[in-house]
DNA sequence: ATATAGTTGACCGTAACAGTAGGTTATTTG
DNA sequence: CAAATAACCTACTGTTACGGTCAACTATAT
């Protein structure tokens, strides 16, 4: 399991449509001026997390991506998965370092690390992050972290009843 | 904390100079033969493992490197540290990615996670790890895995008492 | 004196990351 | 229908780190 930006950015934007998934389709205009990661990384990101169905895209004036599953079915380990792609790179995958047909003597050292970051990830679901970040936003009382950062006119379609845009 | 096959030949190496650290010092020629790693290669991991006090090093005929401490106080996490420079390179370090002045949605996702895979590293000290190979090898019976490789004459020099190839 | 072996620094090719640019296709709205 | 929107796709860039090589140097033991 590698870890790197790309993740995390993957991870952050997920949550962008976590937070405001109730309003229908988001677009990555929108999540790539809120979050500052770049439009065109992002869609190469999300072209990735849609083909790994963790999102669905829905084109069009007012489209957008939704996550494809409750947020308590997605996990932290399923999103880098999709993005960072050859999984387990930490571990020597049988050849490679590892001495003649015995395994390397720091093998299962590895493959334990591996686990556990694994169980971690897989332990923090969507939901488990919106949950934590509301609980932040609730106690500063401060619901400026999230808002709307377009400069432009940039109207929203549809379905914006402008339930403010602080949270869930 | 990022996680390389720098890091792990650091350990392997490490591991390689525990099992027969009390022949005296161990030549990198040696282990880059045993573990199949670069010379030249080791010889740089090995400056930094230095420079962080976790081995001495005895130059000229009959030297090599030993490790510093006790087995048990060296963890696989001193080792990668000392290999894999920026520690934290995980998380944003306070700027980027992180919005304004507040801590970035995932922040505290990361530093767990960070902190999770420390933990563990920190928990395993060359002295598990040699005790572990001790027993997979009085199971298996077999002394090949840690044979000398070495094709060309290259006697050992001084100390080798012979005490056969095994073990600590 | 000579061979050994650590020490240092420069260098190289590859691959992945992070980001950019340009285009195409589908869909909604006026 | 036409125009705007926004997903989709491909190719390309610059940078960094990894994995590794090479050559020169210094200290030490025999």
């Amino acid at each position: 399991m590698r870890l790197t930006t790309k993740g995390r950015f993957a991870v952050t934007a997920m949550m962008d449509l976590a937070l405001r998934g109730d309003e229908g389709p988001v677009a990555l205009a929108g999540v790539s001026e809120r979050q500052r990661i770049s439009l065109s990384y992002l869609e190469q990101l999300f072209g990735k997390l849609r083909r790994f169905k963790l999102v669905d895209s829905v084109r069009g004036p007012g489209g957008g991506y939704c996550i494809a599953r409750p947020l308590s079915m997605v996990t932290v380990a399923d999103i880098i998965r999709a993005v960072d792609e050859p999984l387990d790179a930490t571990q020597c995958g049988g050849r490679e370092n590892c001495i003649d047909e015995h395994r390397c003597m720091t093998h299962e050292l590895w493959s334990t690390l591996n686990a556990k970051m694994y169980d971690y990830l897989s332990s923090v679901s969507l939901a488990d992050l919106v949950a934590r970040q509301q609980e932040k936003e609730a106690s500063l009382g401060a619901a400026t972290v999230l808002e709307d950062r377009r400069i432009g006119p940039h109207p929203r379609p549809r379905n914006t009843r402008d339930k403010a845009a602080v949270a869930l």
